[in-house]
DNA sequence: GTCCACTTGTTTGTATACAATTTTATACAA
DNA sequence: TTGTATAAAATTGTATACAAACAAGTGGAC
């Protein structure tokens, strides 16, 4: 069912975004068909595909390297988000309905928990789902995909020194905005959730650390894992929260 | 600089967007290879990277089709576009200065001329392009890309069919909302812009035609084209304005 | 005439081969 | 040491080959 290409893309695709690839890693094509067992030219395909999804660039003959954004992209990134998720929060208000209530509040529960979770890629992904699980509540796919692709090049950003207390802080906004949905109170959703993001964007020029420097055995255990990636210089990746 | 792929991938776009190759058209990877005077290597490259973009459907084992959206999709497309430009819209009123009322009323009296025009798909793209134009305005790279690219689905759909009387009406209503936003009244001109889309979305279930049935010399006369495309069914590609 | 099995041609999926380019390593001169 | 030229290795770009899956047509059986 499930094309080989599709199944690398996934794969780098979760890499990626739970940083497990840093930004600015070198892709050498021929480690990668080594380790997922495949020829160069699915890993190719996927490499291009990935280029299109903006969490890879390919610079002609030199090759492909995990994205490193610039702060000027990632303060793109978050304005186009704080515009559609603004009306985003806005349409859902007005056709909130209990059971949809209950599926918030699960999922603040298992974000608290994810809270105590010392894995910033745990953290960073429960806060991102967040959003996401706003816009299926909705029920429009489109918005779902693209909320998907814009967090996860957030992820690019944020994920990688998330502190405990910027994902704490998250926390408790994503809790005053289910109460504000809750509460119907339209205009203090979407205030709050304008502001929740632009909180989030305001941390980013700030408590930027050094990238690590060394990583090996990247992917799950599953693939009998000795692939090596090579870093290459991983220019100011900032971050904080989501 | 530009790679052969990226070349295929913005051909492809282009006859897509322009409807030289409509949608459920099978896209059969020597016939394109041939045309484009590369291995199929590179073709595959670039129809997984058209995939990603939603304007092409790749079926395992059986192939490449050009995307023909559900009205569901159409609409979802549609709905996103709604949120995304009214805030747009909003922060675009908030920092208007005259130099870009000057490209607005540029781009109206353009796209006035293009009306005169009976190629559908000069219409379609200038009318289109008002939209991006107020994105690039603003300046943010990030939100221009995405818009185009909901642009080009929307055009899958609007594009085909588009009616001269549509244009028209979108036109009239593009130029009221520069009116507004000339005025920097930021709520009506908000509000035009949620229902100028409303109206181009609410005229997608009516006014439809079947499909044209044959295509050939699909892109530029600059390919010595021979090309050969072959349709599969058309499954009900509706629309009408943008 | 309709349905099914079989055969044949077409198209896709993947690996491999080789040329072109870049990167790294080495040697030598300033 | 620093820089430059050159040689070797590694990596990317593209084409081709071949196997696997699919589509279409043919010929019986009923």
């Amino acid at each position: 069912m499930e094309s080989t290409t599709t199944h690398i893309v996934e794969s780098l695709y979760k890499a990626i975004v739970e940083h497990r690839l840093q930004p600015g890693a070198k892709l050498v094509e021929q480690k990668l068909a080594d380790h997922f067992g495949v020829s160069r030219t699915l890993v190719r395909q996927a490499l291009y595909q990935l280029e299109q999804q903006r969490l890879v660039v390919i610079e002609p003959a030199r090759g492909a390297f995990v994205a490193s954004p610039s702060l000027q992209e990632a303060q793109e990134v978050f304005e186009v988000r704080r515009m559609l998720e603004a009306e985003m929060t806005r349409m859902f208000v007005r056709q909130i309905n209990p059971p949809q209530i209950r599926e918030l509040r699960e999922h603040l529960i298992a974000e608290k928990a994810a809270l105590a979770n010392n894995n910033a890629s745990t953290r960073g992904d429960m806060l991102g789902k967040f959003h996401i699980l706003i816009a299926t509540l909705i029920g429009n796919d489109v918005l779902v995909q693209m909320l998907r692709d814009l967090i996860a090049r957030c992820a690019l950003i944020t994920l990688m020194y998330q502190s405990v207390q910027g994902a704490h802080d998250s926390n408790q906004e994503h809790i005053r905005i289910v109460g504000a949905m809750v509460a119907k109170d339209e205009n203090l959703a979407v205030r709050l959730m304008e502001e929740h993001l632009l909180n989030v964007v305001s941390n980013l020029a700030f408590d930027r650390k050094p990238p690590a420097s060394d990583v090996s055995s990247v992917f799950d255990s599953m693939y009998a894992s000795t692939m090596q990636v090579e870093l290459a210089t991983v220019q100011s990746p900032i971050a904080s929260r989501q």
